[in-house]
DNA sequence: TAAAAAACAAACCAAAAGGTCAAGTTTTTG
DNA sequence: CAAAAACTTGACCTTTTGGTTTGTTTTTTA
């Protein structure tokens, strides 16, 4: 008998934990999520949780961390040799097709700022805050070499942000207004022409 | 010594009590807000609070009522007879404004959706679907008219929803990224000529 | 293959938290 | 102004839950 991946056991306790803590998470809030539940819900005793993950707050940081690097790797880029148009397509594009793909990681981010960042003061005040002055930069050396309307750049990158991630936040929302269960495989592309459309002509580049 | 509003105590301890949940609710979620929390934070024993509400469930379900009539009132109109450009102003205005009056309320439900909206299935699934309906197919008359460009009307109203309620439940994230600590008067004005110039400019109304 | 390391799991424990009770105190009312 | 109603509050009870302990089984390693 072959095993395609012979991965660690720790590495598939690991997962199945991380996995199961992110739903009930979502679902309870961090004080709502007991450790049992997440044993059931990962298919291991609550002892054995405890055994790779000391506390449930090293669960809640661990989760958290996987949250920030998807987040990460999701957030696209806004290259000054992209142009404008190109630029803003792309960016619109990644965090669409993230909200989409990875909800759970965009819920949990949600939460958390919207709870006060109580977790990851440090995340927002010094990383993010460097990303959106930097990227706001782009687009101002485009504004005033006329290749886009003068937009306020950090409350366009604000707007990108938000009607973005309402796919992924409000999802129950959305369906429920939709009268559907879950998102098909052309919503997707449906969104990611709307926004892209509508974005790049509220900058004028269209 | 005259009283200007002799209130009952009734209805002084009730409010008390609502704001303080209200505060707790938001930084702890539902099970990590503790009734000695709220009690604390309202000035009263914990004994006091259940005489007023029979439970915490009972609590959550009057600070969730206020705010759905909160939203309700705030969510503004859209009216066919304002034509096209007036109507979503006065949208995005009303909507902005309660974003930075009210930023609580907008936080409540936002955690209420993003974790299922368990406590309020009915409202997204009856009442929120009518009302994007019925605003959707005024969107929709005053495209075929050619009033407006033809973009898709319910996305349209996500994303106004999203880019407006973004100032509020995620004011951490923004005020950390701008280097401040709180809003100020100007923002309110500033944020609505952005997205109302920005938006109408996308429904190529400008 | 035997010893060591890693993983598993039942039973327990202490603290926290929702809620009750009973005994007051204050306010309202007839 | 006295009885009733409304309000206040400390003490208490029970359940839940995060975390520990202890002992067993499985896997790795030398």
């Amino acid at each position: 008998m072959i095993k395609n991946k012979p991965k660690k056991i720790r590495a598939i306790s690991i997962d199945k934990i991380l996995s199961a803590a992110q739903d009930e998470f979502i679902l309870q809030g961090y004080k709502g999520a007991t450790v049992q539940a997440i044993a059931d819900n990962a298919g291991m005793p609550k002892a054995n949780v405890l055994y790779y993950f000391k506390s449930k707050e090293n669960i809640y940081h661990a989760v958290l961390e996987q949250t920030l690097n998807m987040w990460d790797e999701g957030i696209g880029d806004i290259l000054l040799e992209d142009g404008p148009k190109v630029a803003v397509e792309k960016f619109i594009k990644a965090k669409v097709t993230m909200s989409f793909t990875n909800p759970k990681a965009s819920k949990i981010y949600a939460m958390e700022i919207i709870q006060g960042a109580q977790h990851l003061q440090n995340f927002t005040r010094t990383y993010l805050h460097e990303w959106v002055q930097k990227k706001a930069k782009i687009f101002q050396l485009w504004i005033d070499n006329g290749e886009m309307q003068p937009v306020d750049p950090v409350n366009l990158i604000f707007l990108i942000w938000s009607s973005t991630q309402h796919y992924a936040d409000f999802d129950n929302q959305i369906l429920s207004i939709m009268e559907r269960t879950e998102y098909e495989e052309d919503d997707i592309a449906h969104v990611t022409t709307f926004l892209t459309d509508f974005i790049l002509r509220g900058c004028g580049l269209r």
